[in-house]
DNA sequence: CTGGATCCATGATGATACTG
DNA sequence: CAGTATCATCATGGATCCAG
């Protein structure tokens, strides 16, 4: 018996959606293209954000990401380091990635687990979209985190929120600077305890991030 | 040894992006969520859109999304065929399928290639986002396609796009009828050809489609 | 005919260990 | 740091069959 199976990885449609899904579709790519969304990181950064993954997966899933031009790998001479980053094409797929993340957040937002891995920048990309799905307010704003060592940056331009990996570009960019462990950052989320969680900038935008962050707990489904 | 492996179906994070792929990251699954976007279906209709899927991986992923809450099955007694829909939960994963689709129309928009599956309903998803992306037009306007015998109303409210699978509510309720086979459109969209296609409707909304539709050939990328 | 179920082959993924 | 190697397991596809 002859079985010729067909290739698992496309379906050979015209459709757009099911081409994109060829691209994109396999299990962790979605996730890859996650957190290159805030900026370029090293293989053991993204091993590190993606719990789970084995290093030959994650290796796999970055070539084929290049085969379809939405990563590159940038490899200098003399350095070890190789800096894997979103193409042009690559960066389009932030609208799936909000999509997702938007609809994950409306029908599954809970606690977490014990246990469960948490990065401080998913928590925050899971924040910023409860912010932005519990609340009318879309004022620009500029939020500095810097949560585990890590500098991260949450604004607003008035109607889409964004977040990116990076120090502020100068000193007084920002209107609040939270520092904090992701698991501060958790309690702060949804118990509303301020313990190991330092806020600091001008009163009144210092009120409206606590008034915002304040509202997330309540935003809790079934999930 | 004993090789406890973990569930490849979970990614067991807290991530919401990570919790909503789980529910809709399977291969095939949000393909047939695209399918019931435009209303409800039975299991031969999505078999027909589905090209290449095999009734058992159908069945299984049927199951897991009424188990995820993202389908229902209308199984009504005295009746053969169960209807499969979104609840509204699945409805509202519609934004991921447009942010996919919309990519996948950025960077693969082509011809379709000889003998690729190509469903009328899939064509015509394709080509109204086209029309958002090539043209700032968004006039409110009702588009009714007969294709291959079956019923889609697309629309514009003034904002987005819709599109469904169902005859008109009423008479005169379109502004323009377009009655083809699915490979006469494709002709129409990508060679300006108009055998095999009948346009009705008053002067000036057919003169706007007849404008829209000539725009789309021109959206082909390198894909 | 619709709506599946069954069996097996294959390939994708994971666990673990190891290397330049 | 950035992967590779080996082996085990599971998900998916192909082909076939079946009940209402």
């Amino acid at each position: 018996m002859t079985c010729v199976t067909r290739n698992v990885r496309t379906y050979d449609h015209f459709c757009l959606t099911a081409r994109a899904l060829e691209r994109v579709g396999d299990r962790w790519s979605l996730l890859v293209v996650r957190d290159l969304l805030t900026g370029a990181k090293r293989f053991t950064d993204l091993m590190d954000r993606l719990g789970g993954i084995t290093p030959k997966t994650l290796s796999q899933r970055l070539r084929e990401l290049e085969d379809a031009d939405i990563v590159t790998a940038d490899r200098e001479p003399g350095r070890r380091e190789v800096w894997y980053r979103l193409t042009p094409t690559g960066a389009d797929l932030e609208p799936v990635i909000d999509a997702l993340n938007w609809w994950g957040v409306r029908h599954s937002w809970r606690l977490p687990r014990p246990g469960e891995p948490l990065h401080a920048e998913h928590l925050l990309r899971a924040a910023v979209q409860a912010v932005d799905l519990a609340t009318d307010d879309r004022e620009p704003v500029r939020w500095h985190f810097r949560l585990d060592g890590t500098d991260y940056l949450a604004e607003s331009d008035g109607h889409r929120w964004s977040l990116t990996a990076q120090a502020p570009p100068a000193p007084a960019w920002a209107d609040v600077t939270i520092t904090a462990t992701t698991d501060a950052l958790a309690a702060r989320i949804f118990a509303q305890s301020d313990l190991g969680i330092d806020i600091t900038g001008e009163p009144e935008p210092v009120r409206r991030f606590r008034q915002l962050i304040g509202t997330l707990a309540t935003v809790v489904g079934p999930g």
